[in-house]
DNA sequence: CGGTTAAGTGAACGCCGTAAACATAGAGGC
DNA sequence: GCCTCTATGTTTACGGCGTTCACTTAACCG
């Protein structure tokens, strides 16, 4: 029994949701999926879907969850990967924007689900590196908070936009708006 | 027959349907109501919107064009009330960011459906005021058009992270993440 | 081995958007 | 003043959706 793709029908029909839903969210044109739709790819009834969550908006959480949980470590590693500091920062920023564009479906789905962290005091991987590098960032601490939540809008403003097609989706363009010297004194 | 109330039935269903469109989504706690119960509402079968819309889609569009209009003239009024100027545009940033709290429904109607322009070359007011702003405040005019995006980026993604419960909608908060001077250079 | 219970099924409900065929009212030409 | 044409409405129907309910089945445990 690996971790989800064997044992269908009888075990982990949770876990094989789960990831069905995330092959349908992850692609750069990926759709919502149905939550029927979503069972009959698991070879499932749809309402067997009801003995693991209690309504679809429970499965959405889950897979938003999960897309959270994604864009942290992809966000962890590209700061590392940059060496941390003011650039490991702004690296952080770009791969936040470039997760968008990959994983459209699964973006809007992390934001559109209610509050991920709920009442658990844990924040998420991505929350928790956005303040520890503003943090260590900010030259008058006080102001720390606020530059993360500017840090954090205009990096899912640009996301944002992009997905709705207001602003071209062009990485030289994220670069450009980005970049950091251009934007916090 | 004034602009929009009387004559239902024969004569202005497109009207009426555009403005109980607007009355179900303009609220605080407004939901992006169906077509069928859009037709409900005006007191017509659900078909007969098609005589007038060729799909729920192009409703939709007219919906969010229209608030879009709207989004505009309460920008422009904000920035003529504030004086113009810099203020006048620190303005249209706060106005931007309590419209979409005052009308969440609305404000992500407008950023769903398609792009607004569309291929008509007329930009809405919106946009036109923007890159005027940007325009005749920027120090740098070839920076210009970046600081118009920069700047439309992180009033979105306040809006957005506040309608989505990422951020409290929290007046103050507002202000003090829009201040351009902690902002712009 | 037998019973309890967790995990699956199928049928049904009321929504949704949309298509097709039909009805009607009003405008315009004769 | 009638008659026809067209714009605008109606009814019925289809398939898809999320969800409820009553049911079967299979797995485990004493």
């Amino acid at each position: 029994m690996s971790t989800s793709t064997a044992n269908y029908h009888h075990g982990n029909l949770r876990d094989a949701l789960l990831s069905a839903g995330l092959t349908a969210l992850e692609g750069p044109d990926g759709k919502a999926p149905s939550l029927r739709e979503l069972a009959r790819r698991t070879g499932v009834s749809a309402t067997a879907v009801y003995r693991h969550f209690p309504d679809k908006q429970a499965l959405d959480k889950a897979l938003a969850r999960e897309g959270l949980k994604r864009l942290g470590s992809e966000q962890a590693e590209a700061a590392k990967r940059a060496g941390g500091g003011a650039e490991g920062f702004a690296e952080t920023g770009r791969t936040y924007v470039r997760f968008a564009l990959a994983h459209p479906a699964l973006f809007r789905l992390m934001f559109t689900q209610g509050s991920p962290v709920d009442d658990t005091g844990t924040p998420d991987e991505a929350r928790a590196l956005l303040t520890a590098n503003t943090q260590a960032l900010a030259s008058d601490p006080e102001r720390a908070e606020t530059l993360a939540l500017q840090a954090w809008s205009i990096a899912h403003g640009i996301a944002m936009l992009m997905l709705d097609g207001r602003i071209p989706a062009d990485d030289a363009l994220i670069d450009r708006m980005l970049a950091t010297d251009s934007l916090f004194p």
